[in-house]
DNA sequence: TTTAGGG
DNA sequence: CCCTAAA
């Protein structure tokens, strides 16, 4: 489990001390990301209650706390510069400092991105959380607060260490069903905006819209736009106290031990145990309704009664949560993407590739009835003339999303500011160039570049031909692969940003003569429309052909096959740029297609065998 | 999920 | 190559 943050709060009036401590253990190593917990400190009861602690208690274990500076570090004050400490340590660090930088904001939500990986290790965590082991528990119910709050103390130096061993629970694990994970213990280090209720309310309203966001992303450990003042006050309020508080009916305490109700909203992970998916309804309008009497209620000091609060910030990581991100996060979001790019490269058809005129031309030429304009219209369906542009965006395939989501990451991973990934956007623009004029085939994505001399002379210049990487190798045995694609929606203008360039990846594989061979050969051994065990089988190298593959090269063999005067074909219609079918291998498609036909569709089986008759 | 066929 | 209906 990731590197855990403890803060010892004061269950009466929240938040009002609040220590922050990164769990020394755990931040040893590197990949582990933050998993903010907040650890609230109680007491239990002798009934088995959990009792808030006094601010003498509170007081105590702070001291405690202090006390251990030295063996775990500690991140009390935004302005300490952390001096010591593995890298990790000087990671989380330096996010929690640069929280109120937005120059570090990058840095911090990528840190929050791995723990989506780890969600379930985290639930898992989480689960264990909620067990108390029968052991160890009685001695608290005996003693008076000093115990444990040492207990606890404990706990908070080493949060969840066993679950992430897999090993039997830490005896400090007996305080950690009252944990709670929330956004992150930033909260300490940032301005603080005042941490009991009222006066972190009276402090909020002081704050700035963009000091609440950053407040909140300091809270949740998430950006938001949010700019409704109130939501986001209220959020961090919410946030503060625990954001929610679990019905009695979800959790239990029973027999020492923590029982999780039913409440299972499945939701990724830890969410499922927040019931605050109502509230988020609200979020995600930025609506505020008055509160939600259920929070305020809980606090109310009746603690023992009320049930155990227990919050797994379902935020920490999850982008999908917030109103804000979940309204980019899906599919109106490529969309938009698209939209947006398309928009561009609208312009700039408009301005550059189409005259303006000819948009005039072209309406009226389409009346006219010549047959290109013609065929552009019915596309454009529409007097809007857009043809050109509406065959562009036809040809942007579906890859696109990956692909784009491929240059996101990648993009990601590398920019550290806005700057950089202009620079980078420069750099694969000018990769792209480069490719242009020299022929040389590479992946322009800014994380991996690589590249393949094109042989190939015939045309004036080689396409950018985005190659899948692996595939290079094998298809070094043959020379003409990039020049066969078809060169339709093949316009590219030289200032088409990376998008472009990486979105049409997977796009117009030329077909080399071996892949053709040994479509033929699986077809001639597994039988024509067997296309998933050929490319199973015969294809298993190729990890790019498609069984759909397969079969539209197998349909475009058969058609060249049966179409006379190779000659022509070779010389006119396939032009240079395509891989010359051998005759012989299309005298093979032929014979297969003419079996096939004639085996009859009655007995696949048959068919099949007669194939291999005929072939082996 | 695969196949067949149209775009 | 993409998409989709049908199996």
């Amino acid at each position: 489990m990731g590197t855990m943050f403890g803060s010892v709060e004061d269950c009466g009036e929240m938040f009002q001390d609040t220590i922050v401590q990164t769990g020394g253990a755990s931040l040893s190593s590197t990949t582990q990301i933050g998993n903010p917990v907040v650890y609230k400190l109680v007491r239990v009861g002798r009934d088995g209650r959990l009792v808030p602690a006094t601010d003498e208690e509170l007081l105590e274990v702070e001291y405690l706390l202090r006390n251990n500076e030295n063996d775990t570090s500690t991140v009390p004050d935004p302005g300490q510069t952390p001096d010591e400490g593995s890298p990790s340590q000087f990671l989380q660090l330096e996010s929690l400092e640069g929280l109120y930088q937005s120059e570090t904001a990058e840095v911090y939500t990528e840190k929050l991105n791995p723990r989506l990986e780890s969600k379930e290790e985290l639930m898992y965590g989480s689960q264990m959380l909620f067990t108390l082991p029968d052991t160890n528990y009685q001695s608290s119910n005996e003693l008076p607060g000093n115990e444990e709050l040492v207990q606890s103390e404990v706990l908070l130096q080493e949060p969840i260490r066993s679950s992430s061993n897999g090993c039997s629970m830490d005896q400090s694990m007996d305080a950690s069903p009252y944990s709670n994970v929330t956004g992150s213990p930033e909260a300490t280090a940032a301005p603080k905006p005042g941490f009991s209720r009222d006066s972190g309310k009276t402090c909020l309203n002081n704050l700035s819209i963009k000091a609440l966001q950053e407040t909140f992303r300091a809270t949740f450990g998430r950006e938001t736009t949010c700019k409704d003042k109130r939501w986001l006050k209220r959020r961090i309020t919410m946030g503060l106290i625990n954001s929610c508080v679990i019905p009695a009916t979800s959790l239990e305490v029973n027999d020492n031990k923590l029982i999780g109700g039913g409440q299972n909203n499945n939701n990724d992970t830890i969410g499922a145990f927040c019931n605050d998916t109502v509230d988020e309804g609200r979020a995600n309008n930025c609506n505020d309704t008055p509160s939600s009497p259920d929070c305020i209620k809980g606090h109310s000091n009746d603690f023992g009664d009320s049930p155990v609060e227990i919050f797994v910030d379902h935020y920490s990581g999850n982008e999908d949560f917030e109103g804000e991100s979940a309204k980019r996060v899906r599919k109106p979001t490529r969309r938009y993407i698209e939209e947006v790019s398309e928009v561009d490269e609208k312009q700039q058809s408009n301005e550059s590739l189409v005259p303006s005129k000819d948009d005039k031309s072209l309406s009226a030429v389409s009346s006219g009835g010549r047959v290109v304009v013609t065929r552009m219209v019915s596309l454009a369906g529409s007097r809007i003339q857009v043809p050109y542009v509406s065959h562009v965006r036809r040809s942007r395939p579906r890859e696109n999303i990956t692909a784009l989501g491929e240059f996101h990451s990648s993009s990601w991973k590398v920019k550290g500011t806005p700057e950089e990934s202009k620079l980078n956007l420069r750099l694969s623009q000018l990769n792209y160039d480069v490719n242009r004029v020299s022929g040389v085939k590479s992946v322009p994505g800014p994380g991996q570049k690589e590249l393949a001399i094109n042989h190939q002379s015939d045309k004036d210049f080689a396409r950018p031909n985005l190659s899948e990487v692996a595939q290079d190798a094998m298809e070094a045995e043959h020379i003409d692969c990039s020049s066969g694609d078809s060169s339709d929606d093949d316009n590219d203008r030289v200032d088409r940003p990376v998008m472009r360039s990486v979105s049409r990846r997977k796009h117009h594989r030329a077909w080399t003569v071996s892949e053709v061979i040994k479509l033929v050969e699986g077809v001639s051994k597994y039988g024509v429309g067997k296309w998933s065990e050929i490319k199973r089988l015969s294809f298993s190298s190729f990890a790019y052909r498609t069984s759909v593959d397969l079969k539209d090269k197998w349909r475009n063999l058969l058609k060249a096959s049966f179409s006379q005067n190779p000659s022509k074909r070779m010389g006119s219609l396939k032009k240079y740029g395509s891989t010359v079918i051998p005759s012989q291998v299309l005298l093979q498609v032929r014979e297969l297609a003419q079996k096939q036909s004639l085996v009859s569709p009655a007995n696949d089986g048959r068919r099949v065998k007669e194939s291999r008759n005929g072939f082996l």
